[in-house]
DNA sequence: TAAGCCGCGTTTTTT
DNA sequence: ACGCGGCTTA
């Protein structure tokens, strides 16, 4: 095993010592994936362990990938048989296996987030509930959050506990929601991601016959990135090695950075009280990054009241201080990193791909793109729309995905009057209620429509039927790429996109041969043994944009700060580090969340091996409006010895005073002149304007918030405090505020300084 | 049922 | 800015 010699002893251990459970606590560029992958290697190699037997657990597509590559350049073609792949679609494809004993069908359909949000939506307005008080993000968040702690709906609609929580939040119906929301996914047989997790935790459970023949199959299991994981994950994973108790977790609590989702710094602690003969490994040395790097990351991360203790170092060189890049306009600093980039090409022999734009909004990235577009510079952006969350090929999706689970609610009112057949929303919603009062699936109902619904409509969904079971002999016949093509074309969608010439019909026309394309491929691979439709779509729910193959290599590399975990770039540009953007508005309500943020800052800041930069802009658009912004907290927060301002790029350009537009003038009457004219004559708003950070707007301040209190807020200005309610930890005030009128605001969220 | 107009909200990250 | 949903009208 010559590998073994490359590494250093805590790394050592973490490869040689298999048996028993294992904690790998793993600086940022400690080497962390070689960790894993040799260990992976040497349970294979040396201890002749069937990869079969071996689980690794991952967080997305693309950790997965790359890490069964790594493991394949050293134990060879063996590492396919592995089972490795993200938490969802591993127990996707093992709920998939043991799907008749919770009651699905194996080919139960997976709902991504819109198909969730949709249904919460229809649903509220089913039940004649107000749409402004249960928004789809808020319902569907408290149902993941429950799902995710293994609160089934009948435990959270019984449990006191948080039906009081609910109506101290003003929203009493969510239990009620929460039923509904799962009966209905049921009723489809549909899984939302967090079922993926909770019908595993509920297998496992309610049959012991299946959580022993998984317990002895995954002798060894790994998880990467175990900072992340969420309670409902951790327990998957905790009875999967109860029997052999060989499990190896790594992580680094430092770069915790999911908490919205669910992710629980618990899990760490627990782990230790649930294997109490626990072994624990630091990683502690960085290999990736500069000395300078690496100082200036610790003295963020230091900042962080609770973190785990750890000391990240490095042997490297000094290397170069961050550079601070100031521009006045989100469209300067786009122009100022694409010539930075350009400039460093030229002088120091770098590439594009070993360049790397980070930032905290997937809309961030349009500046950047034009200014890359327009130095010629190749780029690739992550993330953003995915190819598979577009209109035309979710419409495509939708056909496939009802030709195989005819009872899937939401494709069905997706492509049910598409192309138009005359059934409308009316028939939708009658036919839907029909299914459910009299407690049928909804292929049943389509199929004897004509005893539901008498009439006119009754015509169209035979029709419509008859297309349907039409592809449904296809999806039982023909392959995968045979079936997709003919619904495509027999369905009339493609035939409608090839009717639409303008530029944007002609792009979703080639989304659709993309897709087909794809399909294709799918077809054409001799790996692949099951050719069928239904094979193709498993686990497309659970595919983003990010996993499909990039045919461009050199490129400068546009994503997330979150997407970027895991990565690493000789330079790396960390822009829009503007307060209220990074750390975001959003999550500045308590110190939980900022700590968030802070260790999200420290990811960024950990992917760079050479060179950091740091920008800002002080106006920035957003919503089409030009907002002031100011230098972010986080640069402050960096030991000042290891920044400096960069002056090449002093701006010369005046800061953009107003919305000036720039367009041929508008057409009368058109929705562009109306706006213009409305925001005209608005009345004297005050220019929206992000507020200044000031301590004077910490939550620690409001604790002390009595009625009758003047109070500022960065938004609604002055106001007085109208009444209080203090129920559990939700602390409610009731301001009625000078220029807007009452409002209810939940004080851990609220910004508010007292005035007197 | 379809088309057209109007007004509202956007909250941040991903499986 | 932009898209979506609701509402009105043909």
């Amino acid at each position: 095993m010559d590998y073994l010699s490359s590494l250093n002893e805590p790394q050592y251990e973490g490869v040689v010592n298999t048996e028993g459970p294992t904690m790998i606590i793993a600086g940022a560029g400690s080497g962390k994936t070689r960790v894993l992958t040799y260990r992976i290697a040497y349970l294979m190699q040396e201890k002749g362990v069937d990869p079969f037997n071996i689980l690794s657990l991952t967080f997305t597509n693309k950790a997965a990938k790359e890490m069964r590559e790594r493991i394949e350049s050293v134990v060879g073609s063996n590492a396919r048989n592995l089972w490795m792949g993200t938490f969802h679609s591993v127990f996707a494809r093992i709920l998939r296996a043991e799907a008749g004993k919770l009651g699905y069908p194996s080919n139960f359909t997976i709902y991504d987030t819109d198909d969730s949000k949709s249904l919460i939506r229809n649903i509220v307005k089913e039940y004649g509930l107000d749409d402004k008080v249960y928004k789809p993000n808020t319902v569907l968040s408290r149902i993941s959050s429950a799902k995710n702690r293994l609160i089934s709906w009948q435990e959270y609609t019984t449990n006191p506990i948080y039906k009081a929580d609910d109506d101290t939040a003003m929203k009493p119906e969510m239990g009620m929601l929460y039923k509904a929301y799962s009966l209905r996914c049921k009723k489809a047989d549909a899984m939302d991601f967090d079922d993926l997790l909770f019908n595993t935790n509920v297998l496992f459970r309610d049959h012991l016959d299946v959580l022993n023949k998984y317990q002895h199959r995954f002798r060894y299991v790994l998880v990467d990135e175990f900072q992340d994981t969420n309670v409902s994950q951790y327990l998957i994973t905790k009875k999967l090695s109860a029997v052999n108790q060989n499990i190896a977790v790594v992580g680094d609590d430092a770069q915790s950075i999911y908490a919205f989702r669910g992710a629980d710094i618990e899990n760490i602690l627990n782990f230790e009280k649930d294997f109490p003969d626990l072994k624990v490994i630091k990683l502690e040395q960085n290999y990736r990054s500069t000395q300078n790097i690496v100082n200036a990351a610790n003295s963020v991360i230091g900042r962080n009241k609770g973190q785990l203790k750890k000391t990240v170092w490095t042997a490297n060189n000094d290397g170069n201080q961050i550079e601070l890049i100031k521009s006045v306009s989100d469209n300067e600093e786009g122009r100022f990193v694409a010539s930075e980039i350009f400039e460093q090409k030229a002088n120091r022999n770098y590439k594009n791909e070993d360049f790397a734009i980070l930032y905290r909004t997937n809309s961030q990235s349009r500046s950047i793109e034009e200014a890359l577009r327009k130095s010629g510079i190749a780029y690739r952006i992550y993330g953003g729309l995915s190819f598979y969350q577009r209109k035309e090929i979710k419409d495509l999706m939708g056909y496939l995905r009802f030709a195989i689970n005819s009872n899937d609610e939401q494709s069905f009112r997706r492509i049910i009057n598409l192309p138009k057949r005359g059934i409308g929303p009316t028939s939708v919603e009658k036919i839907v209620v029909a299914a459910f009062e009299h407690d049928i699936p909804l292929w049943e109902v389509l199929t004897n429509i004509n005893s539901f619904l008498p009439g006119r409509a009754a015509n169209a969904i035979n029709d419509f039927v008859t297309l349907i079971k039409s592809f449904k002999i296809y999806v039982e016949t023909k392959d995968a790429f045979e079936t997709a093509s003919h619904i495509a074309k027999n369905s009339g969608l493609l035939k409608e996109l090839y009717a639409d010439k303008t530029i944007e019909g002609l792009n979703r026309y080639e989304n659709v041969q993309e897709l087909l394309n794809a399909i294709k491929e799918f077809v054409d691979t001799p790996e692949v043994e099951d050719k069928s439709l239904n094979n193709f779509m498993q686990d497309i729910a659970l595919l983003t944009d990010n996993d499909k193959e990039n045919e461009e290599t050199d490129v400068v590399t546009l994503m997330t700060i979150h997407s970027a975990k895991g990565l690493e770039f000789k330079n790396v540009f960390i822009v829009g580090m503007e307060e209220d953007l990074f750390p975001s508005q959003m999550m500045m309500s308590s110190r939980a969340d900022l700590e968030e943020e802070r260790r999200l800052f420290y990811v960024a800041i950990t992917r760079a091996k050479e060179n950091l930069y740091f920008s800002y802009a002080l106006s920035r658009y957003r919503y089409g409006r030009l907002l002031n912004c100011e230098p972010s907290r986080f640069i402050e927060e960096v030991d000042p010895s290891y920044i400096r301002v960069n002056t090449k790029y002093g701006s010369r350009e005046q800061k953009p005073s107003s919305l000036s537009p720039s367009r041929n003038a508008p057409e009368v009457g058109s929705n562009y002149a109306r706006n213009l004219i409305a925001n005209r004559n608005a009345a004297p708003k005050k220019p929206m304007s992000y507020h200044k950070p000031s301590d004077n707007f910490t939550p620690s301040d409001i604790s002390n918030l009595k009625e009758g209190m003047k109070v500022e807020h960065p938004k609604f200005g002055f106001g007085k405090v109208h009444k209080m309610d203090v129920e559990g930890s939700n602390k409610k005030a009731k301001v009625i505020f000078e220029s807007f009128g009452e409002k209810t605001l939940l004080l851990s969220f609220a910004k508010l300084r007292i005035v007197e």
